[in-house]
DNA sequence: AATGCGGGGCT
DNA sequence: AGCCCAGCATT
C-alpha cells in the first residue's frame, strides 16, 4: 500500500510521544463515572464500561454523563439489565438517540446471560461479535476493562493521529493510513490508559476547531503542529445538503374512564422496530413527505393547528405540524392507540422531537 | 464503500 | 446555519 499524503519529513514520533501523553494522563485524567482513575490498580467494571462505550457512541460525554448515571442507579449490573422490562429500558433511552443503539444493548445483556454465564469475554474478536459492540466498542472494551492490549480509533484517536502525523489525505480514505501511524505510536503497555488519554487531550486541546497546542504534551513530536496544519486536519469530504421533510403530528384526547383514574388521556402509538425512531413511543399521524418548499399550514387543518416543531435528523430536516384531531382521523390501518395518561405523559419515553410536540400541543391546549 | 440513524452544544 | 461527537448495522 502507497504511504498516504504526509509531512512526516522528520522522525516519525517514538515511543517517547506516547510515553510523554501517560505522563500527562498521569496528572490530568478527567474523572469520569465509568472511569478508574490512572494508576488504581485494577481494572473497571466491565459492564459500566460496555454501557459507557454504547452511550458514548456519537454522543458527549457531557450529555451522556447524568444519563449513565441514572441508567445504573436504575440496573446496576448485567443480571438487572437483562431482566428489565424492554419498553422500560427504549423509554429510559429517550432523548439519547440512536436508538438502535437501546435495542441493541437489550440484546446483547440478553446474550450474555444466556450464552456466556452473565460473563463478558475479554478479547476484542469475541467482543465484536456481539449485538451493538463494533470494531470501535471492542477493542475499547478489550483495553479499558481487560487490559488488553488493543488499538481502539474513535473520532478523537483518529483526529489526534492525523494531525501528529500530518495526514492530509480527506476521511474515510484516510482510515487506513491512521490506523498505520496508530500502531506506530502505540505503547507496548496501558493501552486502555493511552486510549484514554489521547480521548482527554482530545477533548481538552487537541478539538476539532480551533486546538490549544501550548498546553500538549506532545507538541514537540507533532507534525501538524510543526506545520499550521493543526486547526485543518482531518481533511474530510464534504457533505451533501439535507433534504427536507413535512409530516403531521396528530394530538387526540379522550377524556378517560371515570374513577380515581379517570383523566384526559392522549393517542400514542409504537413505532416500528426497526427504522427511524424505532420502537419508540410517538404521537400517531401520517407518513412524512419529503417536499420542496413547506406547506402554509391552512391546507393541513385536519383539525385546529397548534404549532410547528422544527427537528434536524442527521439526514433531513423535518417541520412537523401538531393539529388537534377527534379520534375518528387516526390513520385507518394502524394498531390501536395507546391511551396514555396526559398527567404523566412525561413518563412516556417519547424521544425528543415527540416530547418537544407534546410540550407545544399542552401549551396550546391550555 | 455508502447509507441510515438523534440530539444537543459549539462556533 | 453548519459542524461536531468514545459508531454500528445493513446493503
Amino acid at each position: 500500500m502507497a504511504m498516504p499524503a504526509s509531512r512526516n519529513i522528520a522522525p516519525a514520533p517514538t515511543r517517547t510521544t506516547a510515553q510523554k501523553l501517560l505522563d500527562w494522563y498521569d496528572i490530568h485524567a478527567r474523572q469520569l463515572p465509568w472511569r478508574h482513575p490512572p494508576g488504581a490498580g485494577c481494572h473497571p467494571d466491565p459492564y459500566r464500561v460496555w454501557l459507557s462505550e454504547v452511550m458514548l457512541q456519537q454522543t458527549g460525554v457531557s450529555a451522556v454523563t447524568p444519563r449513565f448515571l441514572r441508567f445504573v442507579e436504575r440496573w446496576p449490573d448485567l443480571s438487572a439489565l437483562a431482566a428489565a422490562n424492554e419498553a422500560d429500558v427504549m423509554a429510559e433511552w429517550a432523548g439519547l438517540g440512536y436508538y438502535a443503539r437501546a435495542r441493541s444493548l437489550i440484546a446483547c445483556a440478553k446474550t450474555l446471560v444466556d450464552q456466556y454465564g452473565g460473563i463478558f469475554p475479554r478479547t476484542e474478536p469475541e467482543l465484536a461479535r456481539l449485538p451493538g459492540i463494533g470494531p470501535y466498542s471492542a477493542a475499547a472494551i478489550a483495553a479499558i476493562a481487560f487490559g488488553e492490549q488493543t488499538i481502539p480509533i474513535d473520532a478523537n484517536i483518529l483526529r489526534v493521529v492525523a494531525r501528529l502525523f500530518a495526514i492530509e489525505t480527506p476521511l474515510p480514505a484516510a482510515k487506513g493510513a491512521v490506523a498505520t501511524a496508530a500502531a506506530r505510536l502505540w505503547p507496548s503497555m496501558r493501552a486502555g490508559d493511552f486510549a484514554q488519554a489521547l480521548m482527554d487531550l482530545a477533548a481538552r486541546h487537541c478539538t476539532p476547531r480551533a486546538p490549544d497546542c501550548a498546553p500538549c504534551p506532545m507538541r514537540a513530536d507533532c507534525a501538524a503542529a510543526r506545520h499550521g496544519l493543526a486547526a485543518t486536519l482531518p481533511r474530510k469530504a464534504t457533505k451533501p445538503p439535507r433534504p427536507m421533510r413535512h409530516g403531521v403530528a396528530l394530538w387526540v384526547v379522550r377524556q378517560g374512564k371515570s374513577g380515581a383514574a379517570g383523566g384526559a388521556q392522549v393517542a400514542l402509538i409504537t413505532r416500528p422496530a426497526r427504522g427511524l425512531l424505532g420502537g419508540m413511543r410517538a404521537l400517531p399521524g401520517p407518513p412524512w413527505q419529503v417536499v420542496a418548499a413547506l406547506p402554509a399550514p391552512p391546507e393541513l387543518l385536519q383539525g385546529r393547528h397548534l404549532g410547528r416543531v422544527r427537528h434536524i435528523f442527521t439526514h433531513f430536516a423535518l417541520t412537523l405540524d401538531v393539529v388537534a384531531a377527534d379520534e375518528s382521523a387516526l390513520p385507518a390501518g394502524d394498531a390501536p392507540p395507546i391511551w396514555w395518561p396526559l398527567d404523566q405523559i412525561d413518563a412516556a419515553g417519547l424521544p425528543t422531537l415527540f416530547a418537544r410536540a407534546a410540550a407545544l400541543a399542552r401549551a396550546a391546549m391550555d
